[in-house]
RNA sequence: GUGGCGUUAGCUCAGCCUGGUUAGAGCGUCGGGUUGUGGUCCCGAAGGCCGGGGGUUCAAGUCCCCUACGCCACCCCA
């Protein structure tokens, strides 16, 4: 039995941090006044027809569409903002008041071909703030997302800072001709990938990863020297805010966002070399004979009923073995109690770091603990 | 959806080109050396429809075809 394809399953010690990654997002997400938006899994297909973008390869190709019960035709999320756009519009929450910022974590559903880094079932992280137009906003966003990466990573992070302007004959649609006519000017210098691209989408000729290409693109035309002054304007006032260097039937809002893949960022994680932090206990508890099981169990529940992270050993091995296992927890200290434990009452605390072993009360063995293994 | 490379023990891989008795290694697991003491060391054991199906052959992990899955490039994107 195999997962499906282009699926995956987290198990730890992987999906530790994959949850240190959903925590971290809350919680930058809620300290930034952003609430967490859970919506279907699932919406009507019209929705993301109409709202992730007419000719993108998602709508194309790429969506999990299909026929419920009663003929209706639904669509596993393909992202996240739309459905957030449709909560905003279903229960006008712009009679809260202005902007709506609110976040979401969760699956998202693309039928496409896996690649390590892109999978059928992946997972973003994603703000959207709507209905202001403050650039100090814009730049909020900005922030966060950039916060998100430079917390999570251990490496460092980039942010470059540009503007696409807006649809417009004085504005973004002034851009495109002149990059196609300076990469015609560079043709025969570009390789195959990049002459393809100049034709079919120029602006995706920037994704290049040829070296060589990319030293060409550096004098290519620069797309804030096309947009209109009043775009110039709203992204010198993004730039101006703490130094950064870098439709569905509601009422007409501007609206802001990201979306950022969890399983890239564990990637990034991975490739600058983060460690796994293994789960650690405070104590592990090893009884010795059948007779100490109960004993152990009731010394075992109290540590956690004081806050203390503790496990024990269910299954019956030699004292070699389970203090291997106790080596694997992490745990700071194993508790041992046989039948030498049990005659006078105490339980023996092994220093798992040091080796070093206290024979402590039991009734005082949890408080013991609470202050040795902080 | 297109093209390429892969798939052998729980994990990482060797063996395949040049078919031939019981398919190997390291790590991990379990047990023992130490019948109540881990992280080092030594010894031992378990663990494999060689991804699945079909074909060629006296004989297939090895050669051929199909298929599933993974990875890389394209497309696109997180």
């Amino acid at each position: 039995m195999k997962q499906p394809r282009g699926t995956q399953d987290f198990l730890p010690p992987a999906s530790e941090r994959f949850w240190a990654l959903e925590k971290l997002g809350a919680d930058i997400f809620e300290r930034a006044g952003y609430g967490r938006a859970i919506t279907p899994m699932f919406e009507d297909t019209d929705l993301f027809e109409r709202g992730v973008g007419e000719a993108t390869d998602i709508v194309n190709k790429e969506m999990y569409t299909f026929k419920d019960r009663s003929d209706h035709s639904l669509t596993l999320r393909p992202e996240g903002t739309a459905s957030v756009m449709r909560a905003i519009v279903t229960h006008h929450l712009w009679d809260n008041g202005l902007p709506i910022k609110l976040y979401y974590d969760a699956a998202m559903f693309r039928y496409e071909r896996p690649q390590k880094g892109r999978f059928r079932q992946h997972h973003q992280l994603g703000i959207e703030a709507v209905g202001s137009e403050d650039p100090a906003l814009d730049a909020e966003v900005i922030e966060i997302g950039h916060n998100l990466l430079r917390e999570a990573y251990v490496g460092p992070v980039a942010l470059l800072l540009n503007s696409m302007g807006h649809r417009g004959p004085n504005c973004r649609d002034r851009y495109l001709p002149a990059l196609r006519a300076f990469l015609e000017q560079h043709r025969e210098e570009l390789d195959a990938d990049c002459k393809r691209r100049m034709v079919v989408n120029p602006l995706r000729v920037f994704d290049c990863k040829v070296p060589a290409d990319q030293a060409i693109l550096a004098n290519a035309p620069m797309l804030n020297d096309f947009i209109c002054d009043d775009c110039r304007a709203h992204l010198a006032a993004v730039q101006g805010y703490d130094g950064l260097v870098e439709e569905i039937g509601g009422p007409a809002l501007p609206g802001i966002g990201f979306g950022l893949g969890i399983e890239r960022i564990l990637l990034a994680q991975e490739a600058a070399g983060a460690g796994t932090a293994p789960a650690v206990l405070d104590c592990y508890v090893i009884p010795l004979e059948q007779a100490a099981r109960s004993e152990a169990v009731r010394l075992m529940r109290r540590m956690r009923e004081a806050g203390l992270a503790a496990d024990m050993a269910y299954v019956e091995r030699g004292l070699k073995t389970q203090l291997k296992h106790a080596d694997r927890t992490g745990a700071r200290f194993a508790a041992l109690i046989g039948e030498k434990e049990l005659a006078v009452g105490v339980v023996t605390m092994r220093d798992m770091t040091s080796g070093e072993q206290n024979e402590v009360p039991l009734d005082e063995a949890t408080s013991w603990l609470g202050e040795h293994a902080s």
